[in-house]
DNA sequence: CCGGATTGATTGATATCACTATTGGTGGCG
DNA sequence: CGCCACCAATAGTGATATCAATCAATCCGG
């Protein structure tokens, strides 16, 4: 997760950025420095600094004698984690999910089959121990450690990837996960299907057979796309 | 491409930026705000404005009492074009390279797919258009207007994916071509098989043949891998 | 009615001060 | 001798005041 000590401006961030993520100002609507000292009562210096992140960020950009005026949707760094959470937290949160997912569905089977191809063998082996307790904590009902687990294990296989791009994806993947769970869109038991194609993805890399880790890992993505294109809570 | 009005921290962020991304500072390496002062003749106020920035994109932290401390690579948000670009500056630019078309093959694909498949139908027959220009500019080797056109192309791809996901990677794509023409990674004459696909790319897409335009899509993207592989410009 | 000078609102930048948290040392105690 | 509590130095954090630069909007003359 990232870094977040208790500072003012990213206090400011944390009520400007989901606003503004959720669409709530629109495009081109200006604030001023001076409005955003008022409204959060603190100093220019914070405001500034809190604008500073945002405009890095693609949400805003701040001109003289125009304001600070909000950016089109098109030009957000949409792969900010940071940002990624903001949108995951406001109303638009389904759709944010199904595009999310979608984009899992294009990287991961081709992650999965990098892993096997080219990770190094004895973390390659470690994946299926993951795997295992996912299903033991999946079958037992604890949500959160199987949260907690099924994170490991994607992240574990975009980082045996060997490709940085890829492993930073694991951060967006992390999100995903922690949203599904945390607002509720996890089924209470994962359903047994799944469970086994995550079992089969982790012999599958462990034993360096791309294709079926592949194919698996693709199995596991596209239904959970399945599962949010009917709204209804997936693995 | 990014909002880059002349202020004087992004000044400061287009040295001290690419001097970190190309990792001359080990992690763990601390500033101080007013070191940063001296080296860049600036206030305080603006030396700051750089950190946050720098720190909301992951290179550095801050704390009280340890300074700004340069964070470890796995923790940087390398999908942020500005990184991308400061990456590709520098030294491991063809690493980096090499990073983000493995990305590029993971994932155009599939665009190139849903684009056939679900994009409107009035901006699928444009494509074709540019694809043509391509073909013709690549001939007389007019490599800069080669560019912009294969940056439309890309993009416009990633576009009618109708996936926010997949439009973001336009930006980076954007910067992978850009580097590639600008560092003098490009033959002088784009190989005409390449031209070929970006044309069968193009009506596969106009026409709603998802599986052809995957392919043809699939076929440029590892063509262009395997040309990184060997160090030698491919298109 | 058009075009260019004027202007005032708003960001850009600096300087300075008080506050706070963290760290690392220091001295006392077991 | 080693462990722990306390203290002080240090660097970021936040506030305030002030001036410079910019530029959208307005106004005025031709």
């Amino acid at each position: 997760m990232t870094t977040e000590h208790r500072t003012l401006h990213n206090r400011v961030l944390a009520v400007l950025g989901p606003a503004i993520a959720a669409g709530e100002y629109a495009p081109g609507h200006a604030f001023t420095l001076q409005g955003l000292e008022g409204d959060f009562g603190v100093s220019r210096t914070v405001a500034r600094e809190a604008v500073r992140v945002l405009e890095s960020m693609g949400l805003v950009v701040s001109r003289p004698r125009t304001g600070i005026r909000v950016r089109p949707q098109r030009d957000w760094s949409v792969f900010d984690p940071q940002l990624i959470r903001w949108r995951l937290a406001g109303s638009g949160r389904m759709e944010q999910l199904r595009s999310l997912n979608e984009l899992r569905a294009a990287v991961e089977p081709g992650a999965a089959a990098l892993a096997a191809e080219r990770g190094p063998a004895d973390e390659r082996a470690q994946l299926e121990a993951v795997a295992e307790r996912m299903t033991l904590t999946g079958q037992a009902g604890e949500l959160t450690t199987f949260m907690e687990l099924d994170i490991a294990f994607h992240r574990r296989i975009l980082e045996l990837s060997g490709n940085e791009m890829l492993s930073g994806l694991a951060e967006v993947v992390t999100e995903v996960l922690v949203a599904r769970t945390s607002y509720d869109l996890m089924p209470h038991n994962p359903r047994p299907e799944a469970l086994r194609l995550h079992m089969t993805v982790a012999r599958a890399v462990r034993d360096g057979l791309p294709d079926v880790a592949e194919a698996a890992m693709r199995a596991i993505v596209t239904e959970v796309a399945d599962a949010l294109r009917d709204d209804a809570p997936g693995c």
